[in-house]
DNA sequence: CGAATGTCTACTGTCAACAAATAAAGCAAT
DNA sequence: ATTGCTTTATTTGTTGACAGTAGACATTCG
């Protein structure tokens, strides 16, 4: 049996979890805002049990911390952990770009193009451009690319990790219009990579996208990047002339 | 076994946890195994509160699985999903090298240097090489430069991996000795980039050896792989700890 | 006035019991 | 013997209560 929970009904505690789950990715709830047993218990007319495993659930989900004796609490990332969350998310991500490109059918190429030109055609309304509408297509893009990479386990650990960066994600989105076109640049040349089935470079554009993304968050967190002018490269692959 | 009485530290769920987890690991309990909450309860002496929270902290280490209404079971990969998790996990472990070879300070690179002559030693017993021995070797140089990669967030979803990896590990040091000779020279080559800091050629040696790793993998398992050249073997079946 | 100490409150950790639902056993009919 | 249904039994989901601890507040002493 699959590591997905394709199990939604049924059972408090899910339904709990779910509720408190959206909230918390949804900005309702304060980063290191003390999750109270009692009163969520008291909030959904539930004893204190279901809600004790919905928070087990939701560590288990990374969107809360349960300390022993201190109970459950939202998640609040230091800024060096929320580096830390993107250079892995962006491992990922690259990898999942490869898998895409390696194992996608025709028709799922397509789809992906159809999402690609979507971005554009939002990006193309610059410089008025909604920074939540483009960051949702851009999501969708990803989502749609993880789905279809063949791979379960990266799909749920990733979503998962998403559900965590889509936090921070306006951040990068409200940040810098230059940032935004050189976003847009490099997504088209891993697009035009992805269409050409180039794995290789359509990974190493995608782990730009990332580093890229990685070096705005460090200058709006105010961390100094260990190299400056750090070359940008796969997992994988070979270095690339800039 | 009570302990009921025992004042721990940790609470009864964690203990519980800890001690269920590492069974899991050593495969005292067999995949898909039912974990039923009345059983363990009686076992340690405690009600089923606490031994419901271990459970959920079991399938946050993706130990075990909880179906609602069905309790809980140790987890059992299908062959699939075992390619899938070493594909993600290969791709946290090129990161993992990067970022070492990236930050380690001299010290920890001497120590990295250190564990890989001891993979050297074991390995130099060829063709009498005790397989758990060598797994282990490599298992302690892996977690040495993902404790040093300066990701928390890496080394504690990787690490988490692990868990999982190591019951199926053996497969790889048992099978093939053609395969751990294609190993150490792989792996002699990226410690030769880790020790002259070249990133970018250890990170694509790792990814070269986690291929391998795949490749062999999905020969044992009977799977067919993505890369033409494979071939493909007789189908041992799966033959995984019990 | 500040620091250390004692008390109080609110919260978590744990328990035992009840309710609901599934899995297993038993039995009848074909 | 096999199939289908009914009944029983075991297991999970949930509850309310009790016990122990962490943090806040007030008090006392240097």
């Amino acid at each position: 049996m699959s590591l997905a929970a394709a199990d939604l009904p049924l059972s408090l505690a899910r339904h709990i979890a779910t509720q408190i789950g959206d909230e918390i990715e949804q900005g309702l709830w304060k980063p290191g805002e003390r999750l109270s047993e009692e009163v969520i218990a008291r909030r959904f007319g539930v004893s204190r049990g279901p809600v004790r495993e919905a928070l087990q659930i939701l560590a288990r989900e990374e969107l809360a911390v349960i300390r022993p004796r201190l109970g459950a609490s939202v998640i609040q990332l230091q800024p060096d952990e929320i580096i830390d969350m993107f250079e892995v998310r962006g491992s990922l991500y690259a990898l999942a770009i490869r898998l895409f490109v390696r194992r996608a059918t025709a028709a799922e190429m397509d789809g992906y193009i159809a999402l690609g030109q979507e971005i554009r055609r939002i990006a193309a309304g610059e410089p008025d451009v909604d920074p939540r509408e483009f960051a949702r297509a851009i999501q969708a893009a990803s989502a749609y690319a993880l789905a279809h990479s063949g791979n379960a386990r990266l799909k749920a650990t990733m979503g998962r990790m998403n559900r965590q960066a889509y936090r921070y994600y306006a951040i990068l989105m409200h940040s810098i219009p230059a940032h935004r076109r050189a976003l847009l640049e490099m997504s088209a040349r891993m697009n035009d990579a992805i269409h050409t089935r180039d794995a290789e470079t359509a990974s190493i554009e995608a782990w730009r996208i990332v580093e890229l993304n990685q070096s705005v968050i460090r200058r709006i967190l105010g961390i100094p990047g260990t190299q400056p002018e750090e070359t940008p490269c796969s997992p994988a692959g070979p270095h690339l002339p800039d």
